[in-house]
DNA sequence: TTTCTTTCTTAATATACCTTAAGTTTTTCC
DNA sequence: GGAAAAACTTAAGGTATATTAAGAAAGAAA
């Protein structure tokens, strides 16, 4: 698959909730970076400041911390056509405390920050795009402090399979664990329990 | 305390992060209104939508959701000077499956959002304020999920104290007991294994 | 294929947290 | 101020989930 594939997969993901003139693609496409990540290589790692809006046009990437005990916390997951990112560093701009690793080998469509905002004076239908794409990051991050609520474990996993239909067969079951906040251990119980 | 007191509250507020001018202020003064709520009455209920940004100019407020085995559970405290609301139903404009409700007797600042959208365009500065608030919104947030994953419940306890230092005060223990995920009792306990 | 590494499962034991219930303290309101 | 209601504490017994460790299965590498 060529670069350009991979842009055309953008451009018709932004026109799903925007319309797009010629030249809006064209002031877009100047300011697109690729990046191709291999397997378990990091976009960023805690300490670093995301940079970019990420657009997965081919693979598949997390979003995780370790705790105080090195445990990890899997907080999000994505396949092609969702965005990856750690929102919190790219919007402060502060140092991040997230990983964000590929689990397959991963082709990115990135739109750096400085050339993003820039291009959102160019382009309003760019700006009216991100804002509704981080008001459903909004959304989504309180559906995730809801479900993670439910004191059932299962329940817990079903939601995640509600929300990750997609996903959940191309990640480990250890990540998934690491999502619902339970040992691996345990959701291997709780799947033969349930089944 | 008069209303206008309660607005100038507002303003100092907003003005902490983007300047106004006196015609941005009569602007935004008029599309205020003030909401008086008594201790244990709602702003709006699960079936409602939100349709303003609260402000809270005196009182104690608190977002909680009902679960399938009606426990509470609480998402937001907010005190004088914060802003409380299911900024989900506000955004997306569904049904909140939320109660917003005063813990004490609550005066609120309101922005209706039809008329705040419509200030956004001649007001820029305080399009610029609330995309502020929604992003900080969104980190506090991200911040509550990070902390939630604690599983050491007393490490959640610590957390809660260091992000609602004021509130705990004023709040029933076993509505922190709710927004932390424990029982009353076990909250209980834990205050006293650990004091 | 064969070996090595990663991931998944099983099971025993340990622990954090829940449930219930009763008693105590604090707050509300007439 | 006093009665009623709401909130908080204590404790006993129960359940959900963690820990550890070992073996099985699947995937990657050679």
């Amino acid at each position: 698959m060529t670069s350009n594939e991979h842009i055309t997969l953008l451009i018709n993901h932004i026109r799903k909730d925007v319309s797009l003139t010629e030249s809006d693609i064209e002031a877009l496409t100047k300011i697109i970076e690729i990046r191709e990540l291999n397997k378990k290589e990091f976009l960023f790692q805690p300490g670093e400041t995301s940079n970019s809006m990420n657009f997965i046009a081919k693979g598949c990437m997390r979003s995780y911390y370790l705790d105080e005990n090195a445990q990890e916390h899997t907080l999000q997951l994505g396949i092609e056509e969702w965005w990856i990112n750690d929102l919190y560093s790219y919007l402060s701009r502060k140092k991040s405390r997230m990983y964000v690793q590929a689990l397959e080998s991963t082709i990115l469509v990135q739109l750096p920050r400085l050339k993003l905002e820039q291009l959102y004076l160019e382009v309003p239908a760019i700006s009216h795009f991100f804002r509704i794409k981080i008001q459903s990051a909004y959304v989504a991050i309180q559906e995730r402090v809801i479900d993670s609520m439910s004191d059932e474990s299962y329940d817990r996993y079903k939601d995640f399979i509600k929300s990750y239909r997609d996903i959940e067969q191309r990640v480990p079951q250890y990540i998934i664990a690491s999502y619902l906040g339970v040992t691996p251990e345990f959701l291997s119980y709780l799947r033969k329990k349930h089944s």
